[in-house]
DNA sequence: ACAAAAGTGTTCGATATACACCCATGT
DNA sequence: ACATGGGTGTATATCGAACACTTTTGT
């Protein structure tokens, strides 16, 4: 009779250019056998964000990525088995993680964002909303970043815009951009994946907040 | 020993040219006697929404106006009477609305919110958290009109963006900028509260989501 | 007549956009 | 040698920023 709060966090990563979802496969009621995306009941004396972050350990093994709030969602018949209000999260992790594999034998893969299979619960309409989320972050904050390597070269880069934006860009507008922003630094080591070597750079910039002032920053 | 649920409103609206929060006073521990911001608990059979809503109407009488949520506070120790998740919402009145008096009898008024009292709970930080979210959805929504009557002057409207954005704008940029979005539709009707009579307009933008690929629209 | 607020255009600088060729490497 | 993807510059259009005077009304 009583209303039960959880967490569920969209997971996204970047895999062989598709913008892709961390989905595990429920072994029991309801939606037994359906996708999901992770989640499980807050603990009484954990807080929101750390309940996040423990659903995230355990089914990927990292704890230090890009988390953040997204929104809560509260409609009384979300859940069949009664009132829970789930507070969504959405995290980044960077395309090049290994993961602990089998971390959790309900894992059940990276899906692209596009082609997903139905999901149980509201959990597709959450996917959405972090996907929208996303993609506006992208174009004012810093969070591209939070989806490669530390170390990661341009067209690299270009590549997290072009699958989140679903767009393509100019290589040049980009590299002129991003070189006005000035908050690349350019390393001397190449990356010779594939043909001509592409410099490696870092990024430089001292947070996400010293974004917002500056207005739009990636208004291609 | 059950986690329980709140929503908690940030009620903005435009005075004098100043902008105000509705704070309630509290008449029960704990925080008895504190300054807070309209909430309370979550009905079983309720969305979060429309428990906002009915906070709203309660404290207000309004029903009508932007409401939209905020971000949800978990910190396990935010409410010294137990574990209370609070779900923030903030809501835009126009100045002008007339609203109940005493509607309920623990309202306390409007506060400028660059002079609060000292606030219940993690309310002040509720309450920066909204008006930061404010600032930003002026500059690339239409949030701005909530806050006037439907009939309203440049000048009106311009000392909404001032003030929510704090700081002086250029009237023949802001009204070129008005004019090239193309959202207002100028009444014949004037304003002759003052000197000179000021024109009347409407807003006319076909909603929210139309601005969104716009990108930034109010980027003075 | 004067004070107060409404209304109106132009110039300049910055930034977004469009666009094509050469270079370094692996095969 | 050639195919593949990395790397580079310029010209134009759009938009934001700065800036001063005239008009209308109430007193």
């Amino acid at each position: 009779m009583t209303i039960q709060l959880a967490v569920d966090i969209v997971i996204f990563s970047l895999l062989d250019t598709s913008l892709r979802v961390l989905l595990i496969k429920r072994g029991i009621p309801p939606f037994k056998g359906r996708m999901a995306i992770p989640g499980g009941f807050v603990h009484h004396n954990e807080s929101l964000e750390r309940a996040a972050l423990r659903e995230l350990k355990e089914e990927t093994g990292v704890h230090d990525v890009f988390l953040e709030q997204l929104y809560s969602f509260g409609e009384p018949r979300r859940d069949p088995r009664g009132r829970v209000v789930s507070v969504a999260y959405y995290a980044l992790i960077p395309g090049d993680r290994k993961l602990k594999a089998g971390s959790d034998a309900a894992v059940a893969g990276w899906f692209p964002v596009n082609k997903l299979p139905p999901l149980a619960f509201d959990h597709r309409r959450i996917v959405a909303y972090a996907r929208e989320r996303l993609r506006n972050k992208l174009e004012y904050t810093s969070v591209g970043f939070q989806l490669l390597p530390r170390k990661f070269s341009l067209p690299e880069l270009q590549a997290v815009y072009e699958t989140i934006l679903d767009k393509d860009l100019d290589k040049r507008n980009f590299r002129k951009k991003m070189d006005l922003l000035g908050i690349l630094k350019p390393l001397n080591e190449w990356r010779s994946t594939g043909r001509k070597p592409a410099r490696l750079y870092t990024f430089v910039g001292k947070g996400f907040e010293q974004f917002k002032d500056k207005g739009i920053l990636f208004p291609f």
